[in-house]
DNA sequence: GCGGACGCTACAGAAAATGTAGTAACGGAG
DNA sequence: CTCCGTTACTACATTTTCTGTAGCGTCCGC
């Protein structure tokens, strides 16, 4: 048994997923690992969290074995990691109609 | 000014997506709705969360116009939500391929 | 006009996040 | 060998958010 899967007792993959996922600055996170690795501070600075819940969520990520530390360059996407990266791309481009639709 | 940015002060697209679905709770909201609508109280036994919380989810979400409130059949995303929803469904098979790498 | 389903709200207590400070390990300069 | 900077990370009081439970007001069928 590996993970604590907060939102959902039942255990199905995807409900772990998400509950992951949708914890506060996980998805940040990813986001910004998303080109290069980062130190911890860099990371922290560049999503303005306080460094308790960085390194909180960076170790769920880290069990979850979509993050790892290198110690020469920080923290980057594992393989997984960046397959799951992969998928969340199109947001990218879609959240831009999303805004104008919307009309913040 | 229309909604509060809380992750991020940059206000851009991508950021504040990012901030609304990292919310607890947003994502799987989405998920349960992704076949067909569900009322208030349905929706809120499914995910297991306080009533508190789901309706101001719910009040999130429809402000971003991603869910509407349908009298006749309840709460059902929107052409907008739709198509969000349909960036996610990959997770769904990914996250079966996900568990295996992890569950070690 | 009673009962049930509906969306939703109030509120106290519990849990999580913040903000600030600080620890411990390492490596290089003097 | 000390001092200094950089690293990841932790402690802890304060603030914010979520939970759990109870209940409100409206509509509709009987």
């Amino acid at each position: 048994m590996v993970k604590r899967v907060r939102g959902s007792k039942t255990g199905r993959p995807i409900m772990v997923l998400l509950d992951l996922l949708g914890r506060r600055w996980v998805l940040r996170i990813v986001w910004e690992l998303r080109e290069e690795p980062r130190r911890f501070r860099e990371l922290q600075d560049a999503i303005g969290a306080s460094p308790t819940i960085v390194n909180s969520r960076l170790a769920e990520l880290r069990e979850a074995k979509l993050v790892e530390l290198d110690a020469e360059s920080g923290y980057r996407l594992t393989a997984l990691g960046r397959e799951l990266l992969r998928l969340f791309l199109p947001l990218h481009l879609w959240s831009e109609k999303w805004v104008k639709a919307v009309a913040l």
